[in-house]
DNA sequence: TCATAAGAGTCCCGCTCACC
DNA sequence: GGTGAGCGGGACTCTTATGA
């Protein structure tokens, strides 16, 4: 059982967190609070704790400032908790080597990810105890978060205008390294990244729904109907109405 | 990690066709 | 005639591959 402290001043949000998952049944135990991450300081040295999640909803300043000390004493993996659209902080928080940043609201589904991600880091290092802990997960892949983040982006603002330029820009990367990088990790381009859960949402609100399909283009982020149709045929080798109409006699 | 050129993607406009 | 669906092509913007 690995023992977690939680960085948190709001007693209600503490019990909320820890009532979002079951703890134990995922290996983790909340065993200390701190109303400060500066707190936190206090419990690196003792060598007790396993994992430190910290809530940003107070103070952005003094949750970064609390990363960046942690990490010079300790390896302890860290998550993070923030808004959803705080794209400097996650860039500066990823300098600190942080595990994982939750967007708030917090769902079960993201914090059971990253503890599971983090449980796989610590039972690395338990086994092989002479490595150092952060170092044996992030000399794997260093990038895995920065492409979490883009594909948490385009899954949200999927209805929206993205392009791989604003998401470097957000994200403070030179936009052709951000690009080479995505296809590195996805074996497949940014573009075709984005084209494809487009068109795989457009196929599911073509199949369930009864929109017209100049909406669902506009609802999956196609301002151009007349690029959407051409796209879609191109993806899957049938016209919107055409697609539909299948599902129907399938149906 | 960045700069740049080439190619791909996107926007925009005009057009046709089918249906009501 | 009005509206929705679909296509073609030119101009512009963005992404990617490459080299430094």
């Amino acid at each position: 059982m690995y023992k977690v402290l939680l960085v948190d001043s709001n007693r209600r949000s503490r019990e909320e967190t820890r009532q979002l998952v079951d703890w134990r049944r995922l290996g983790f135990d909340i065993q200390t609070y701190a109303d400060h991450a500066s707190d936190a300081l206090a419990y690196i040295d003792g060598g007790q704790i396993s994992l430190i999640l910290i809530s940003l909803k107070d103070s952005h300043a003094e949750g970064m400032s609390a990363c960046e000390q942690i990490r010079q004493r300790s390896r302890v993996p860290i998550i993070l908790i923030g808004g959803p659209d705080e794209f400097d902080v996650v860039r500066k928080a990823l300098t600190f080597q942080v595990s994982d940043y939750i967007a708030h609201p917090m769902q079960a589904a993201d914090l059971i990810a990253g503890l599971q991600s983090v449980m796989k880091q610590l039972d690395a290092a338990s086994s092989r105890a002479s490595q150092p802990l952060w170092r044996t997960s992030s000399a794997k892949d260093p990038d895995k978060p920065i492409i979490d983040i883009v594909k948490q982006f385009v899954q949200e603002h999927l209805n929206q205008n993205i392009t791989l330029k604003m998401l470097s820009s957000l994200l403070h990367f030179n936009c052709a390294y951000l690009g080479q990088k995505f296809k590195d990790h996805e074996n497949m381009s940014f573009n075709e990244y984005l084209l494809q859960q487009r068109m795989e949402r457009a196929k599911l609100l073509l199949e369930q729904t009864d929109m017209r399909i100049y909406e669902i283009a506009s609802e999956v982020g196609y301002t151009e109907i007349d690029w959407f149709y051409k796209k879609f045929k191109a993806y899957t080798g049938a016209s919107a109405n055409e697609y539909r109409k299948q599902c129907v006699i399938t149906a």
